[in-house]
Parts: C-alpha cells; structure tokens; sequence
DNA sequence: CAGCATCCCATAAGATACTG
DNA sequence: CAGTATCTTATGGGATGCTG
C-alpha cells in the first residue's frame, strides 16, 4: 500500500509546499533516517508521485517535487490531516481516551438463540 | 499512526455499510487471519472509532458498528480511496508504471557552484 | 461463535560507516 | 551533499491450538 509505510505520507505533504532538497526534506521531517528518506524518496518516484532532478555540480544537489499525480494526491491526503486535527488524534486526544473507561457493552439478551444473522 | 495498519482501514470501510458480527467481518475480509481481525479491532476500539455490543447469549454475538467518530473518518478516507480508483493506484497502473522508464532527470548545470540554497 | 495465547517468520526501520 | 551497504532490532502478521 501508499500509507502504510511510516514516511510516505509525510514527504507528499512536505513537498506540496514546494520543491526540497534531500538536505531540506530530511531536516523537514526530524526523526527520519537517512535511510529511511532514500528509500521512501525512490518508492515514491517509481509510484510516479514525485520527481527527481540532479544537477550535475560538486558537490551533488538533488531536487525532488511533486509530480501532477502527486499533486492530485494531496487533497485527500489534506482530508485526513483534516479529520485527524479536528479529532485530535494526532495528537492526544486518544491517548486521553484510552485512559478513560472504553468497555465494550453489555448487552443482556433474554434468548439464548442468536440475535443477529 | 491510524493508517500503517494492514487492515485497519478496510474495517472502517467494511463497517462504513452497516454493523457487523465478528465472522461476517472476517468473511468480508478475505485474507485476515482471526488474530489480526481482533488485534485491530480492540485497537480501533481504543481510539473509539468503533463500539462493541457483546449480547449475552450461546454461542457468544458480539456486534461492532462505527462510532460517530469513526464514522466522520468515512468521507476523507473514501476520498482516499477514489483517488487510488482515478488513478489505477490501487491496481495494476503502478506496476505498468514502474515497468517503464523512471530515469531520474539529469539537469547539466554549467557552474560548480550550488544553484539551490 | 468469539477470543486468547503461543510460536515463528517476514518485513520495516534505526544506527553506523563508507564512497564519489 | 547525496547516496549506498551492512548489521541489528522492533514490529507486523500468519498459523495453530485451546477456552467459555
């Protein structure tokens, strides 16, 4: 899948703001690898959603941008953000939550026939 | 983050139709091991996007359905998905894409210098 | 039927060192 | 500066068997 590796979605939303540098992209998301940045920047590239410009100077300077599918991919992806902010899952609302109660319910049936289908 | 999982946002989806008992879920998923289908449901659970009615009853019905706020994370996740649909993401285009070409464009710069900040 | 526990494997991801 | 290679660890996930 797109999502489900940790930074793919990160990098998209990084870039939507413009064109980076691997130096700017990787300053731009504290915490990722060097690794981790390579290897999410190529995956992207072959999925079409960001392109990758090297200029040919010492030393090496790289310029990676959203491509026009990458572009379409950001609203969607802004969506989320989205319903994730006014929800405050990103943050900590849902740790919150987790503290607090969270059973399931009980519900006392009369039958001992199943209910449901 | 919601998202890394395997199976978490098919759940939502799945459920986006209408509750559902634990094996009506699992056969709605084809693939999903029984382990799975729980560890992501109690964790979907704990971050309240979707409820748990236990009916008392032999053999055990348990009934799971979104929540209000699992059901507000519906509409930025079908936009997701109709993103991936437009653009064949989800099924082979990318693979065809990945086929093709995919060079990394080489821009011949005349100075040695760092033409980016 | 629904769930839990255990064992095992595959992959994701971090740390580090090295190259042009 | 950008990237590769290698090693190690953490996590995700599947298979199976057992319980009320």
């Amino acid at each position: 899948m797109l999502l489900t590796p940790k930074w793919t979605s990160m990098v998209i939303y990084v870039l939507s703001f413009g064109p980076l540098r691997t130096g700017q992209l990787q300053r731009s998301m504290p915490g990722i690898s060097k690794k981790m940045l390579t290897q999410t920047l190529r995956e992207l590239e072959a999925d079409q959603l960001l392109s990758r410009k090297v200029h040919q100077v010492v030393p090496p300077a790289v310029e990676y941008s959203l491509t026009e599918l990458g572009q379409k991919f950001v609203e969607p992806l802004l969506a989320l953000y989205d319903w994730a902010e006014a929800n405050f899952v990103l943050l900590d609302k849902v740790e919150r939550n987790r503290a607090a109660s969270g059973q399931a319910e009980i519900v006392e049936d009369e039958s001992e026939a199943l209910p449901l289908s």
